[in-house]
DNA sequence: ACATTTAAC
DNA sequence: GCCCGTTAAATGT
């Protein structure tokens, strides 16, 4: 199927053209002869909307090409030296870790949506035919081939050079299906074997191979299915047929390859039980083994590749197909000997386009392409010229890593010309419907929306905007992807937009520790936040705060079960006093919150207020929308973090407050804002806060003695108080453990008015340390702080080295700052501890 | 971070 | 008359 992807779109090129030409045409099955395909398909081609566009993306690829050229014309004999000092330095280093000691397999199923069509329909099998539709075709059988149809090819083009072409539709569960079947017999080789698609896998039998020396003849002895064996077309694809009359190791097809000579061709291959055959112990024997018991199961061939790496093998079984196997054996000369003739298009990964700038270099071979080593890795990127070199010198991954978490999802639909507004953005609607499905299938939530078009010229053009709250709903995507489209449609008008294809993708997904947050976020929050904020009491000051601070923070449940049990400690407490030391000793029970959940439930069916006071802003908010309003106060806060940043960038005696009090926090800070920056802040004000992150020094904390005036510490205004709060938040969930938590819970209750507690205490007080709960005679409110603060990194550190999931030295606090940092640099998600600790997630 | 291109099946 | 859909990564800005 691979290789007749390689002539997709190459109508051009006429030096793709006829790759797979199998000669021994059969008796009334005409050919077409390579000039013929290319005349037939140009003519149906030409003078297309589409080819024009192709023409226009070649022009783009010569004109890299030209820069390309630009670039070697400047190269001085004397950089080309150093490079190749350089490069072969690099070379000396790579062949001494050459590793030959894996076994990897390829397998390729032959044709394979084609084969299962023609078995499931034998009236198919002596017919040219092609899987797909009028519009595209996925693969075509080997008859139809011989024409020139590929996948890839509209079937329309694939009718005329093949009139007597048949197009089966695609069935996509049959196939599916099928390669359930496959897949069982390669996972007992390999149990962590790497699907490719439904039609290919990498199996690392490394393993497998070892055990089996000291399997017994009869594990290794398969019988043939004799019914499955009758109905195939015994000339060219039945394995079966050449096992029963003994011809084995000198099949054409199968055995053919030379490697097979080389270490088993002498064994014995039993066949003294009736239908039966028994394989060897090599990896050939294994392959030959699996390949057997595919047809065997499914009545269809497989082609295969024998490698020490992944992408050997992958040529390797290439090299036979169809239904041949393929070994390079695990020497360097071996592997260097494959490569030597071997066109750099037949690596996989070198496409039309690299393969054309190369040439462009004059070069054609994988050891052309180790000769101009040092040329290319002064006019490609390091990456480019690296995986470069890893080709001509034949390395690979050597083991198959699984695929981690996808990173993207997405839907898109091709049509006849859409130009109506309404049409499109009903389209739109539609297509976020069924992403949203999908996201909610694997429970997925993304922070990034992406719009593609292609309009009536086939010019594509994406557009992507990164929200602040992840999305997942129909609605959520909409509103992003909506705003997007009528960009797009301005941006034309007052012509309309045509557009033939729209596509909508959402990437950016949380992170497993991300989502348990965002479970009981903002929504959460208000929903029983509201009790006490919205309904019962007025917007004072105080409660604007304690808003401010819950709702910004998307952290979770712990936040939550604390926020239940102080709602029911706030009815007996009025909240302008006691919030010093008594209130540290509060108790708080769990059943408390299970009570406080049942209380937000019944508040929220009784559907109670309209018309809220935004904390943030003050504006009167009405609806009766909860999730409307929480979009709104998340919007508000976000424009205020932005703000904030600057003021603290500017703000000395504001920033040294808070990196004195709790100097973690200010890293967090940073994190956030810098994912909010396209949205709101300008290039210098990007620059203010990744230096504010990078010039905190933690360590510092321990020996820096503050020196701020308690009237310094005062808060200034409200998002001087936010930022605290936002700081306060990230940090906490960290270092809540079972034992500690209400300590916590004390803390964070004093936020809702901290200043009453740690800005505006009078001197030689006795206060509580909500972190170690001891007393604390202070003589001054700088001493106080101090205290705390050495109590939370203490804190932190216990905390965190009794988590097993991370690295200890990570958050040993010599090292906080360079991990800080790290993740800063990344630029990810948030990049702190807490996401790693569990007792953050209840 | 966004936009576009390349590559893969 | 008629040219896919989905994902990941590299590249350019």
């Amino acid at each position: 199927m691979d290789d007749m992807k390689k002539i997709s779109n190459s109508s051009c090129n006429d030096g793709l053209l006829l790759r797979m030409g199998l000669n021994d045409n059969k008796a009334g099955m005409q050919g077409l002869d390579k000039e013929k395909i290319n005349k037939i398909i140009m003519e149906a081609t030409k003078g297309s909307k589409f080819y024009e566009n192709e023409l226009k993306k070649d022009q783009q690829v010569n004109q890299r090409i030209e820069r390309m050229m630009q670039l070697k014309e400047k190269i001085t004999a004397q950089q080309l030296l150093k490079a190749q000092m350089q490069v072969d330095k690099l070379v000396i280093e790579l062949e001494r870790n050459r590793d030959l000691s894996s076994t990897i397999v390829h397998i390729d199923m032959d044709a394979f949506y084609a084969a299962v069509e023609m078995r499931d329909n034998p009236e198919l099998k002596e017919k040219p035919i092609a899987v797909g539709s009028m519009s595209m075709l996925s693969t075509s059988n080997y008859h139809a081939r011989r024409f020139g149809v590929r996948a890839a090819m509209p079937g329309f083009i694939a009718k005329r050079l093949c009139p007597h072409l048949t197009i089966v539709p695609l069935n996509f569960k049959k196939y599916g299906k099928v390669s359930k079947e496959v897949r069982e017999i390669l996972a007992e080789y390999d149990p962590s074997f790497m699907p490719v698609g439904l039609d290919e896998a990498y199996l690392n039998i490394t393993e497998h191979l070892e055990e089996r020396l000291n399997w017994p003849e009869d594990r290794r002895r398969f019988f043939f299915n004799t019914e499955s064996t009758t109905g195939i077309d015994k000339d060219c694809i039945n394995m079966s047929a050449k096992f029963n009359e003994g011809e084995v190791s000198s099949s054409p097809i199968l055995f053919e390859d030379n490697t097979s000579l080389m270490d088993d061709n002498l064994e014995q291959r039993d066949l003294s039980v009736e239908n039966s055959v028994v394989f060897g112990t090599s990896a050939e024997e294994v392959v030959k083994e699996i390949r057997f018991r595919i047809e065997q199961k499914t009545q269809l061939t497989a082609s295969a590749g024998i490698a020490p790496n992944t992408m050997l093998a992958k040529m390797c079984s290439d090299h036979n197909k169809p239904n041949g196997q393929y070994r390079i054996s695990p020497e360097r000369l071996a592997v260097l000997d494959f490569l030597k003739d071997l066109p750099i298009r037949k690596v996989p990964g070198i496409g039309k386009v690299t393969e054309k700038m190369l040439k462009a270099l004059g070069i054609v071979t994988c050891s052309e392409l180790y000769q101009q080593r040092a040329l290319l890795s002064l006019l490609f990127s390091e990456v480019s010229w690296r995986n470069f070199l890893d080709i001509s010198l034949g390395l690979g991954s050597t083991h198959l890593e699984k695929d981690g978490e996808r990173k993207s999802m997405s839907t898109e639909r091709t049509f006849s010309e859409i130009n109506t507004a309404e049409d499109q953005y009903s389209l739109c609607r539609e297509l976020c419907r069924d992403l949203a499905q999908d996201l909610q299938k694997e429970g997925l939530k993304g922070k990034t929306v992406t719009l593609k078009l292609k309009n009536v010229n086939f010019e594509v053009k994406t557009r992507a905007s990164t929200v602040l709250s992840s999305v997942s709903t129909e609605e959520e995507i909409f509103t992003v992807a909506k705003d997007l489209l009528g960009t797009e449609i301005n941006s034309v008008a007052p012509h309309p937009l045509r557009i033939r294809l729209m596509g909508v993708r959402v990437s950016g997904f949380l992170t497993e520790e991300e989502k348990k947050y965002q479970q009981k976020s903002i929504t959460s929050f208000l929903k029983s936040g509201k009790e006490i904020g919205f309904l019962r009491l007025q917007p004072e000051k105080a409660n604007q705060k304690y808003f401010t601070k819950n709702s910004e923070a998307h952290r979770g449940s712990f936040f939550d079960q604390k926020r239940a049990a102080r709602q029911l400690n706030s009815e007996n407490i009025s909240p302008n006093e006691s919030r010093g030391k008594q209130l540290f000793q509060d108790d708080k029970s769990p059943a408390n919150f299970m009570e406080e959940t049942k209380k937000v439930a019944d508040l929220q069916n009784s559907n109670a207020c309209k018309i809220f006071t935004c904390p943030v802003c003050f504006e009167k908010q009405s609806s009766n929308n909860l999730e409307e309003l929480n979009r709104h106060i998340d919007e508000c806060l976000s424009g205020m973090c932005v703000k904030d940043t600057v003021e603290i960038s500017k703000n000395d005696s504001s920033r040294e407050n808070t990196s004195n009090f709790l100097p973690q926090f200010k890293n967090e800070w940073v994190v956030k804002c810098q994912n909010n920056k396209t949205d709101q802040l300008s290039g210098t004000d990007q620059s203010a806060c990744v230096s504010d992150s990078s010039t905190d020094n933690s360590t510092e904390r321990f020996s820096q003695i503050p020196d701020k005036s308690p009237s310094k510490r005062q808060p200034s205004n409200l998002s001087d108080i936010a930022r605290k709060v936002c700081m306060k938040q990230c940090f906490f969930p960290k270092q809540v453990s079972q034992d500690n938590e209400d300590h916590f819970d004390k803390t964070e209750d004093t936020e809702g008015a901290s200043s009453s507690c740690f800005f505006e205490t009078k001197e030689d007080s006795v206060l509580v340390c909500p972190v170690c709960n001891s007393e604390q005679k202070t003589t001054s409110l700088t001493a106080f702080n101090r205290h705390v603060d050495v109590c939370l990194n203490k804190g932190l550190i216990e905390e965190l080295t009794e988590k097993e999931d991370f690295p200890t030295k990570t958050y040993n606090m010599e090292n906080s700052n360079s991990f800080l940092s790290g993740g800063l640099s990344k630029g990810q998600q948030c990049t702190n501890p807490s996401q790693g600790t569990k007792s953050t997630a209840r």
